[in-house]
RNA sequence: GGGUUGGUAGCUCAAUGGUAGAGCAGCGCCCUUUUAAGGCGUUGGUUGUGGGUUCGAGUCCCACCCAACCCA
């Protein structure tokens, strides 16, 4: 392998301390607190221990100033090239911007006004053998953004807090689920029928069994059974897999949140979402007024989450745009869609078509949060039909930010129409029929409301990321071959 | 899968078809309170990969790889 000068340099500086005996990657470090805590009760002539990684070094000569800077935080530090022994002075020559360093001394304030800590000691943690990102342009390209998610988490502060807000988000709903009395389960996500959504399934096997397996699309199938078990107030938190096209919004392997309450019904559901998604608003953005900007600073957009949220049935919200579709044949409304620039295939059936014509005139126009309601039952094989009309399903779909954000269902508990409807939906793919579960459904399960939550959509509307690829740590591109 | 744009030093970016460059980082020297420290000097390149055109290719042509955006 082939050494660049900059990494033959750090490698040798790593033999000199190995030829030293001085450890290069240090171990247990007794530190005082974060350098955020050690900053906040900052007083003069106190003594401190603390590490972090160098992000900064200003050389003077026999005074030396390094940023030693941790999750959260910089502090400066202060060494004295003559103060200290010469073995320290020594070791410092072999220390660079991005190696970790814990650091004793005694505060002091400079008289430029920074809090120091004057080093007395400090020890090597972890030689770096790789520089880092230029120091304030960081790092720009998406592509390393991505592929070296720990550079980008280095060099963008945007970035760390992004993350840190999904870890916010993802304590705070297991936390209201807790407050209202639901358990937290885990269900399989390698299952023999991938159920409860109509999507590509990735498949693998199992050697010692001897059995395909798909990993799951949704987790929906075995909640359920567990209200026929007794549990009646259910949430997951956790993976699917959709073996399906990776763009802005999708990314293979995503986080959905999934919730069950028994003798519950969607329009329950919704205010619970709605709850829970201003109570979320509120928390990371500090009100109910989001604003995305641009890299400029420039508002793009702004959402309005203020309750109570529109709700609206879906024949009436496509009425509003073309008052008279439903009156049209199926040739007049192919006709339509083509003066519309509705793409559609011929292969579509009458309903695909006006799905069609709502996702594309109706959802990507919706900002603000929009629950549509009564769908028509072919669309959603899972939930209970509407009493009065059978052709419509009770359930909600929610649209924020122009797309499906959740949807929320009557849960259909009837066994036998239950099996009709999947029967239907799988067509000649019977395999596609979990028999397992409909079996289950056979032993009873209560009424109940259910929906999902896409918690990547969630993070990116809260967090004002235009690509779902930036609120994933490690999302999936294609391998990039090495030599 | 189709279209558009991009890929140059560790990082951020330049370079009419005519010697591949700058800032930062690195290395050497000076400097005992600096804040993107400063000053002087200096190293660093298979220009994504493979072909082609040309006296000459980072630049033009073809194919491929990867990415972003748009479309399906």
């Amino acid at each position: 392998m082939e050494e660049n000068e900059l990494l033959a340099v750090r490698r040798q500086k790593l033999e000199q301390l190995i030829e030293k005996n001085w450890s290069p990657f240090g171990g247990r470090y007794d530190v005082s607190g974060t350098i955020e805590e050690i900053r906040q009760g900052f007083v003069e002539g106190r003594k401190v221990a603390l590490a972090g990684r160098i992000t900064a070094h200003r050389n003077m000569g026999k005074s030396q100033f390094l940023d030693l800077s941790d999750l959260t935080g910089r502090l400066q530090v202060y060494l004295n090239l003559k103060e200290l022994p010469r073995e320290q002075a020594e070791l410092f020559g072999l220390v660079d911007i991005g190696d970790f360093l814990g650091v004793t001394g005694e505060t002091f304030v400079t008289k430029t006004g920074e809090p120091t800590v004057r080093a007395e000691s400090f020890r090597l943690l972890s030689k770096t053998l790789r520089p880092l990102p230029d120091k304030w342009h960081g790092v720009t390209d998406v592509e390393i953004r991505y592929r070296q998610r720990y550079l980008d988490l280095i060099a963008n502060p945007e970035s760390r807090r992004t993350f840190l807000i999904r870890s916010q988000v993802l304590r705070e709903i297991r936390q209201y689920f807790y407050d209202r009395g639901f358990i937290e389960v885990e269900t399989p996500m390698m299952q023999t029928v991938a159920g409860g959504a109509a999507a590509q399934p990735f498949q693998t096997h199992h050697n010692a069994l001897g059995v395909d397996l798909f990993l799951r699309i949704a987790p929906e199938l075995y909640l359920k059974r567990l209200l026929v078990g007794g549990f009646p107030k259910v949430f997951e938190l956790n993976r699917n897999f959709r073996n399906e096209g990776i763009s802005r919004r999708h990314n293979p392997e995503f986080t959905m949140l999934e919730a069950y309450w028994a003798y519950a019904d969607f329009e329950l559901i919704a205010e619970l979402v709605e709850d829970l998604i201003c109570h979320l608003a509120e928390l990371i953005t500090g009100g109910l007024t989001i604003e995305h900007k641009d890299s400029e600073g420039n508002i793009r957009r702004t959402i309005q989450l203020q309750r109570p949220w529109r709700r609206a049935r879906y024949h009436d919200l496509i009425r509003e745009i073309e008052p008279t579709w439903f009156d049209l044949s199926v040739d007049q409304k192919r006709l339509r869609c083509q003066e519309l620039g509705v793409e559609i295939l011929p292969a579509m059936a009458e309903f695909e078509i006006t799905q069609q014509v709502f996702e594309k005139l109706v959802e990507e126009k919706t900002i603000d949060p929009l629950f549509v309601t009564h769908l028509p039952a072919e669309l959603v094989p899972l939930a209970k039909q509407n009493p009065g009309d059978t052709n419509l399903v009770d359930v909600y779909e929610l649209i924020i930010n122009g797309v499906e954000f959740s949807p929320g269902y009557s849960e259909l508990n009837d066994p036998i129409t239950q099996r009709q409807r999947l029967v239907e939906q799988a067509g000649e793919e019977t395999q596609k029929i979990d028999e397992d579960f409909l079996l289950a459904l056979e032993y009873g399960m209560p009424p109940a409301g259910g929906f999902g939550l896409g918690i990547d959509r969630l993070i990116m509307l809260l967090a004002g990321a235009e690509s779902i690829r930036d609120v994933i740590l490690f999302p999936h591109l294609k391998p990039k071959t090495r030599e």
